[in-house]
RNA sequence: UGGGAUGUAGCUCAACUGGCAGAGCGACGGACUCUGACUCCGUAGGUUGUAGGUUCGACCCCUACCAUCCCAGCCA
């Protein structure tokens, strides 16, 4: 039953690869790599890259895929993030052996490189000011001019790139660029930089060895090839700089090119998945941090109760294009509710508790019943629920009247208590605002496993003993935006201003059954009729229960009473 | 008004590379049910972005147009 054993559907990028094995490129290698910034946390949509670049390596016979971290840019980016990274590629289910890797294990080769290219008098020291070299390079329709730094001597260029990398100079001040095209209708060939000055950052791999850090188009290429990528798989917004990417390859003595291919982005409806304005949320304290459950890294979808293998499936699902899309969340949701639908034990949660007092059943009495674990699944086992004289339902299970749509409990009518018995409300009990705050029912003693004679019940409800029923705080969380996408909204100042008040509420009096105190920590439970539900990893503790849901059940209702009511 | 890409069902993707346009999710209707869940059965939904062209035959090839996305960081 190991979902990882099982083959993902195939698509273009796995055409090419299936070309260029049958080519005889790349001496019939398959060779990825998952290349995260460690500048912040893994979400849904790195989910997506990582399914493709580690399920391409399990589906091909001797595929390999590496994790590498992409750290060129020490300003942003903090060990934190590369032990979350590690933690959750893990999770996901992924296994990259001995291939941990680091750009910045390269950087002394990097280098090395760089000098290739200065000797071949293809790259140069600039000295213009940032904005100087953004003035040169034109606009998209302009051609650039060639920066007065250009043509320096080779000796020069390696004098200066010498003392940049000795720390002789000022971060701004110079610049390590390629020479190529400054007309080039491709704004990434128009001389770009390879090499910038940075003081007074410790890196979190290299300490202060450096103070002169490689460009991402100039470290990524070679950090491919120097581990034998064979497929180099992308994001869109790189299709531009392939050219840069071949250019370096092709500029140096470097016998492997990977060939790199681009995919577009996962975007999903409700949420965002940029990770400057996951970071901002983080930042701002709209959530309560990277792993907040209402968040889609894979921190916050694991602390949801989100299983990786649901993760996994909806990545299958989606498929890998080069088409701009927007993917409703009911995919997502249609995954994780298969899966636990399938394992997750049942149990019963009442989440606003309303006391029924049974009153033909004997005072301090406890009755042991025997419930199913799984309504299909006899291996998941038995247990025990206790069923008391006084009870607690969940107050939307009760009306004093409705229409016959409504199949829960109302005054002078029968409900199935599930697992249990058929109970009849006898009375209303009001406080002093009127509001209901108990009722009277009688319970029928031979319907126990057995319908009643002669008559039909029309409904089944849950319910937990109120003595022997443990409190438990059960947090309910919705999607974090109102808006299906709420960062391309244009009519709004920004994408906060969609952000959902009521995605996150708190069930502070709710009761589980006793069954519930042995739960572990994350573990996954169907709470019948409410939904599925997971042990708080964080804030669950044996005096205080913490469940959060991770996802409804598929609710019909919702519709019918829109229809009627 | 430069360059690069992408348009197939409501959404995400298929279509053996030129041979009767399908699936998953969703929607709608029904059956079943001690979860308004699950499961099962059924229905609707398409001028394949548009207009031409090539061909016996076009989602696929050609031309033009339209729409959308990306690119002017010393970010990745």
């Amino acid at each position: 039953m190991s979902e990882l054993e099982t083959k993902s559907p195939g698509n273009f990028i796995r055409q090419i690869i299936d070309g260029d094995l049958k080519a005889g490129k790349h001496d019939g290698r398959v060779h990825t790599r998952f290349p995260p910034e460690p500048n912040g946390y893994l979400h849904i949509g790195h989910a997506k890259s990582i399914c493709l670049n580690f399920g391409v390596a399990r589906d091909y016979q001797s595929g390999k895929c590496n994790l590498r971290f992409d750290d060129t840019n020490p300003h942003k980016e903090n060990i934190e993030y590369v032990d979350a990274i590690i933690d959750d590629v893990k999770w996901l289910g992924f296994d990259w052996q001995d291939r941990l890797f680091y750009a910045s294990d390269y950087f002394q080769q990097l280098h090395d490189y760089a000098l290739e290219l200065i000797k071949a008098g293809k790259a140069y020291v600039c000295d213009l000011t940032a904005e100087e070299v953004r003035d040169y390079r034109g606009t998209l329709t302009e051609p650039g001019k060639a920066s007065p730094y250009s043509n320096r001597t080779v000796e020069e260029n390696l004098d200066l790139f010498r003392r940049m990398k000795a720390g002789e100079y000022e971060d701004g001040t110079r610049v390590l660029r390629a020479r190529i095209d400054m007309a080039s209708p491709n704004m990434n060939m128009r001389d770009p930089t390879l090499y910038r000055i940075r003081h007074g950052v410790i890196h979190h791999q290299t300490g202060e060895a450096w103070c002169i850090y490689p460009m991402y188009d100039f470290t990524h290429p070679i950090s491919d090839a120097l581990e034998g990528i064979t497929h180099s798989l992308c994001t869109l917004e790189f299709e531009d700089h392939r050219p840069l990417y071949d250019w370096v390859l092709n500029n140096i003595s470097i016998a492997s090119h990977p060939q790199q291919i681009e995919f577009s982005r996962l975007n999903l409806q409700y949420t965002v998945v940029s990770k400057r304005k996951l970071t901002q949320l983080v930042d701002e304290g709209h959530v309560s941090g990277w792993g907040d459950p209402r968040m889609p890294t894979l921190a916050g979808l694991r602390r949801r109760g989100y299983t990786s293998s649901s993760i996994r499936e909806f990545c299958d699902r989606i498929g890998v294009t080069k088409a701009e899309n927007s993917v409703e969340m009911g995919i997502l949701e249609a995954c994780i509710r298969e899966d636990l639908d399938r394992n997750a034990p049942r149990a019963m949660a009442v989440l606003d508790p309303l006391k029924v007092v049974i009153e033909n059943f004997p005072e301090g009495e406890t009755q042991q019943l025997e419930a199913p674990n799984h309504p299909k699944d006899e291996g998941m086992g038995k247990r025990t629920i206790a069923f008391t004289r006084e009870l607690y339902i969940d107050r939307a299970d009760f009306r004093e009247q409705a229409s016959r749509k409504y199949k829960r409990l109302v005054t002078d009518g029968e409900v199935r208590l599930r697992n249990a018995y058929v109970i009849k409300c006898n009375q209303v009990i009001n406080g002093p605002d009127g509001e209901i705050v108990e009722l009277r029912c009688s319970y029928d003693a031979e319907t126990l496993g057995a319908n009643p004679q002669g008559r039909k019940v029309r409904g089944v409800i849950h319910w937990v003993s109120a003595p022997e029923g443990i409190p438990a705080e059960i947090r309910l969380y919705d999607r974090l935006f109102g808006h299906p996408t709420p960062d391309g909204d244009k009519g709004v100042r920004s994408f906060l201003e969609h952000l959902n008040p009521d995605s996150f509420k708190v069930a502070g009096n709710a009761v589980v059954e006793p069954g519930l105190a042995q739960a572990e920590p994350g573990a996954n439970y169907q709470f019948e009729r409410e939904g599925y539900f997971c042990l708080d990893q964080q804030d669950s503790k044996a005096t205080r229960l913490v469940f959060n849901r991770t996802v409804t059940l598929r609710d019909s209702w919702q519709k019918i009473d829109r229809q009627k009511g």
